[in-house]
DNA sequence: TATATTACTATGACAGTCAAGGTAATTTGG
DNA sequence: CCAAATTACCTTGACTGTCATAGTAATATA
């Protein structure tokens, strides 16, 4: 069955979630974040780039990851972000948020 | 154990279907609506007011509900709302959206 | 008669998302 | 070796759903 590309408003509000899961098994790039979140998907959900970058600056301005430009002697092209401490914390606590709504969703819907 | 409130952020998308799911077991009036809600979120969930009047607008806009004066005679107070055959296939249709972004958000957070 | 509650409405602000556009380095194919 | 495709990052402005705030008015309660 193929299933039609997700509305993402539904997932609205969980992409930064999204993305601090996946720094927790190692830092990651900017492109390879996306395509991470497009094959863990199975295809059905393709984080659109602004979201994405806007999603990085917003996790960055609050200290739940910092980035670094990688391999600068090459000429420095990929910017890698790594989840702090607060960002663990900030994961945990969505991840309780996002139980929750599961649970209220499948008692209203 | 006593739950925080949830942020909306979480559920938004999702009050349009709530108040479809809801007109399914006849018409209401949209304080009872909100009431309703409540209630059946164990009151984790109080939508807002002014969330609950755009939704139907926008219900109402796109042939979803109709709307009509209750007990006119008396002064017309309480508007009630009735899903219509159209509300009801996007009912059906954002419930599976809903099933399907579930599955994705289980895998991605 | 004053107050609380029920019920509906309008307006303006805010935040997350995205379309569209841009820059530049590296890899691939002819 | 050069053109085209791919990789990679960034910005801007618009859109939409939500909500704080404010308002109107009828009914019930004290």
């Amino acid at each position: 069955m193929v299933q039609r590309q997700l509305s993402s408003d539904l997932l609205r509000g969980h992409v930064d979630t999204m993305i601090l899961k996946l720094l927790q098994s190692g830092d990651k790039y900017g492109y390879e974040i996306s395509k991470l979140i497009y094959m863990s998907s199975n295809e059905q959900y393709e984080i659109k780039e602004a979201t994405m970058y806007s999603s990085l600056k917003r996790l960055e301005k609050d200290g739940c990851i910092l980035s670094y430009w990688g391999d600068a002697t090459q000429g420095g092209r990929r910017k890698y972000y790594k989840i702090t401490s607060i960002g663990e914390d900030t994961y945990t606590q969505n991840k309780n948020d996002w139980e929750q709504a599961k649970r209220i969703l499948e008692r209203l819907l």
